[in-house]
DNA sequence: AGGATAATTAACTTATTAGTTAAGTACAAA
DNA sequence: TTTGTACTTAACTAATAAGTTAATTATCCT
């Protein structure tokens, strides 16, 4: 509804199709019909995915001849990684409190 | 669809509203109706925000009269953070080449 | 016991998402 | 200029998600 920038990145990651497209794009950039090998779906349903992945700026798209070329956007998880930071400091604090304690208690 | 937990996870954080419950909770612990606050929309809506993020093991809830307090799962992104490392190490990697390179041209 | 407060469940509506097949576009190559 | 390859768009269906109001459950307080 509110589609945000970064909502818009974290619903394109949660989907498992989409996110073993980004796995494969890791290695390199790769054609429509490359990120659509490992599935069974049909390439029209390939392509849409692809496309909410490129709203999103997770990957950007080239053109070779008749082919169009998917590569990951360098800074797409940027603003996830972002907005994570907040969170994983709070894991730190609490392994730091908790660390705090048990050595407290051991001495 | 294929409702792994990761999925879970970031198809929960794709919502501002819910996003916006997780900072609030950052600050510490909150009943239903302290999350609902800022917000105009039904309790009954927040409730199922609120499911959203618990089904997701993003926030554990206890019990204290007939409230239900919400609070962060300390590890409840920690599977997202390491999803994404392999992604960041990309980051760092194409912004290594780029030092390098500018390292280069700059002798 | 009876009423107030906190929150959930049920039943429903509307919008969005994920998939389909069929048709169309863009370019390459013969 | 026709044929094939690579993909996209259109039109549709089915499932899921996000919201609503009304009813229900659980606990506290008098």
């Amino acid at each position: 509804m509110n589609a945000d920038r970064l909502s818009l990145k974290l619903q394109a990651l949660g989907d498992p199709t989409r996110r073993a497209m980004l796995a494969r794009l890791r290695q390199g950039e790769a054609t429509v019909n490359e990120l659509a090998a490992p599935f069974t779906m049909s390439l029209p349903a390939i392509s849409k995915h692809i496309k909410v992945l490129e709203t999103a700026g997770l990957i950007t798209r080239s053109r070779a001849a008749q082919q169009r070329p998917c590569q990951l956007s360098p800074d797409g998880l940027r603003e996830v990684d972002d907005w994570m930071r907040a969170y994983r400091d709070i894991w730190e604090d609490r392994l730091n409190r908790l660390e705090t304690y048990l050595q407290t208690i051991k001495e």
